[in-house]
DNA sequence: CTATTGTGTCAATATGGTTGACCTGGATAA
DNA sequence: TTATCCAGGTCAACCATATTGACACAATAG
């Protein structure tokens, strides 16, 4: 880790703005350490992550959901659905659409991935507090909001 | 922006993984859009950015920061120093070691840089309230820790 | 003198993304 | 029906950013 000054709120925010970017790398690195033993990336956890939360999501939507072109995703969703991960079936009423959903093994590998950062972040919690969680998520939604 | 439920903390925190992602990815964005402009990427952002916060910072100093191959940092370094925005003056005890600050071009430039983020960040600060911004910093202060 | 360290550079390579063009097949409006 | 649009897939060219390895040079430390 690196040396970093404690809070001390000042006006330009910038120990603020050091934090979220050293505390978003530390996130990041503990799945991505995991990612790299068995050659995936972190697309392959970005669609692992949001098939998961959102079943039946489509293509359309996973590229949405994660901000990139339907060339960069197609390669590494096609790998894990031919590794058995994720399990594609046609929409009801729109049979264009696929409804992609993990299989258990796809469960298994997510909740695995999604579980070293879950730990880093209850650890940090727990240290912190019940209240400085509630405030921790009420700034993050409203950075997302804004 | 993307549909997000709001924070209803359930046990397996996946909500607060997804503010972390849209909330960071948010936040670096500002700054990219006005990088892209003037040929730049987040490497020379993030040089221009440490170099401001520790002026007199030396290019292994630097190497610790960004955790990046020196070959990585080079490039963009000496790029920002051809375009006058960064000096560098051999240490006085070791002069192999360059001492790097920003010139006053390079500071216009990083406060301009660093000022998006800014705003994004006190709007979210100022919506959620100071006692928020006190748990969001205590708790990304145990992140950086942890 | 020798070894180590800070800096710079060349080369080869890997990864991950982009845009553009084109295709299939299913849905839908004229 | 035909024309068009949209979801999805794929090929190609390209570019940005990173890596490791090897080497060079200058300066400091022993």
């Amino acid at each position: 880790m690196v040396d970093l000054d404690n809070p001390a709120p000042t006006d330009d925010l910038h120990a603020e703005i050091e934090q979220f970017y050293f505390a978003y790398r530390g996130f990041t690195d503990r799945a991505d350490r995991i990612l790299d033993k068995r050659g995936l990336g972190r697309v392959h956890h970005r669609i692992l992550y949001f098939i998961g939360r959102r079943p039946d999501v489509s293509v359309r939507g996973l590229l949405d959901l994660l901000a990139v072109s339907k060339q960069a995703l197609n390669a590494p969703l096609r790998q894990l659905m031919e590794m058995g991960l994720v399990g594609a079936e046609a929409g009801a009423q729109d049979r264009r659409v696929k409804n992609l959903r993990l299989t258990s093994q796809g469960r298994k590998l997510e909740a695995e991935l999604t579980e070293a950062q879950t730990r880093h972040l209850r650890a940090a919690f727990d240290r912190a507090g019940a209240e400085a969680q509630r405030g921790w998520s009420a700034v993050m939604g409203e950075l997302v909001k804004g």
